[in-house]
DNA sequence: TATTTCTACTAAAACGTATTAGTAAAGATA
DNA sequence: TATCTTTACTAATACGTTTTAGTAGAAATA
């Protein structure tokens, strides 16, 4: 159906060559003259040829795709940053493949093998547990690659992200400071860097003011079911409660869900959610959080890496952007 | 770096197409022995070989890439529908290359052009205005095409949808049963056919009952700052008005935030939102919706899809899939 | 006029795979 | 023993591009 280059040549009685030089726009530097240009740019305009990419790629080593790997497209975190993401990639003429890992180390090795055997030029990656080997993997390949939002500390490679503990620190003073003395913590049950950071900010502020943690950790697996039950039993046996912080913006979700929504509505004491989501402000009371600056994050992803396929790969570096502590 | 065919076989001194026929699980039907099988196969797990994927599609003619285009992965609806899409075609080894069109029907062009250059055999589309043309080329390039949330009745496509109709008829019939009897719509100024359906329900609903119809069309371009001018000055304006019917979730958002929000708090009648949110059970009041079923939604695209890959492009069909009123 | 330089192209090789037709050697048949 | 089959592979071609080295003819130089 669509028709070769070569077809295009034999069409114009001219070479396979010359048709490739003039739409690469190398006619010049290859003297074709201008009057076979033209003819050549006409022709292909008036049969709406478009090169085979697969082709191109294979023998440019170019395949102007960029992979992105976030651990759930649909969640109100990962989705609009890939948004931002893909609009950047867009003008810059790259493509974006993206995956979700759902956070299982195998779907992200999956997806890595894939994206490596697809000659992707570069990744953008929220690493999982356990994913070391292949990120190790990916720079072997000489893949540019970027990590943001948590890192694997063991490996080195750029690394986009806020500053966990001092956010978390933040979070605790906010909550101190509208008067709550015996506040809790709800996090999730996985080494994710970036949630053991908050964690011990949290703790940190315990030792600090003598406050007696309460941490309840709960699955990621089968969250909603699960989740709601244990923070349900877990917040009855709390006696003094009087706030809770949320260390991911599903977490406070799920934490309204199972303890405003309660009859008695008895938990009726300030939440605070790491991360914002695009309802907290008009939820009444009003959910105060950390907000992490998607666009900003997303450029720095998408100016390093695209420094890296540019200009070759580099000493690996950390970039801190700062989050917005927004009361409400 | 990463080894090719041509360097395994010279390593172990057999040819280019024992290696690929071993490796394609076709040594048998060629009659390479066990003895040679298994030992091409011992080294090519130990050193790792991964087969290029752009030279094999282009030698098979099959990139196992689909594309998707949505309007916004961004958004609650379309973040979570790719997920599930994207979990479905990991299971059949597909991959899947995203990208928003943002409304922009030049976006969308541009996006189908560098999709089918990059030969994925097949597209899910939602289809912006003014894309009949293109959806056209897709079909000629015969690239099974299945389109969903809206259609362009000119051009004859598999149409996974829901019906608009008698949903926004439900939605109508609702408000009027818990004491509504002025109440407006508010859309989008867009010519989408799921939107004007959505409407031609309304005002089938007003000519049925003799409400006088009251409708406020926002722009999609810069919905939140000119969006939010508009309707609080429309607002203002409706005598006697007893409710809203919005059109789409991230419209009711917006009439939350702006009328909900305005400190007097004069506008405390039921909104009505077609497509669910997942804080919409939290808000109090809670917000009653029209909710599409995000999995069997994609569950339809993807099985519709995967069956003209697999069997060959048939007659276009339309598939409706039921909503549901949530009343909360 | 013999040599060099330009002009305007093209032939050929390469990218890394899949596939089909072919082939040499061994075994079976008559 | 001459022919046919079977076994176990391989050579060659194709997929659709890009790119570099090459070339024939015209123009310029000496």
């Amino acid at each position: 159906m669509a028709k070769s280059i070569k077809e295009i040549a034999q069409e114009l009685n001219v070479s396979k060559s010359t048709v490739s030089l003039v739409i690469n726009h190398k006619a010049e530097r290859a003297r074709i003259s201008k009057e076979l240009e033209s003819r050549v740019l006409a022709y292909v305009e008036k049969v709406g040829y478009k090169p085979n990419a697969l082709a191109k790629s294979l023998a440019t080593g170019r395949s102007n795709t960029i992979g992105l790997i976030v651990e759930n497209i649909g969640d109100s975190f990962f989705g609009p940053f890939a948004l931002y993401v893909e609009e950047l990639f867009r003008k810059k003429n790259y493509h974006v493949l993206y995956s979700s890992t759902l956070g299982d180390p195998q779907n992200a090795r999956d997806i890595i093998d894939s994206m490596l055997e697809k000659k992707v030029e570069g990744i953008i990656l929220a690493p999982t547990v356990d994913l070391e080997e292949y990120q190790r993997k990916i720079l072997e390949h000489k893949v540019p690659l970027v990590v943001f939002d948590r890192n694997s500390p063991t490996v080195e490679t750029h690394y986009v992200h806020i500053d966990n503990e001092v956010s978390g620190k933040n979070a605790c003073d906010y909550l101190k400071s509208i008067g709550c003395r015996n506040f809790g913590l709800v996090t999730i049950d996985s080494d994710q860097p970036q949630m053991l950071a908050r964690k011990r900010a949290y703790l940190a502020f315990c030792d600090t003011y003598g406050m007696e943690p309460r941490i309840l950790q709960l699955p990621y697996q089968h969250l909603k079911q699960k989740g709601s039950r244990m923070l349900k039993n877990w917040a009855a046996k709390q006696v003094g409660l009087d706030g809770l912080f949320f260390t991911t913006n599903y977490l406070c979700i799920l934490g309204l869900k199972v303890l405003r929504s309660a009859p008695e509505n008895s938990y009726n004491f300030p939440m605070f959610s790491f991360d914002d989501h695009e309802l907290f402000d008009i939820l009444i009371p009003k959910i105060s959080c950390i907000q992490q600056p998607l666009e900003p994050l997303a450029k720095t992803c998408v100016k390093v890496l695209l420094k890296e396929i540019d200009q070759g790969i580099s000493i690996p570096k950390e970039y801190v952007i700062s989050t917005k502590l927004i009361k409400r």
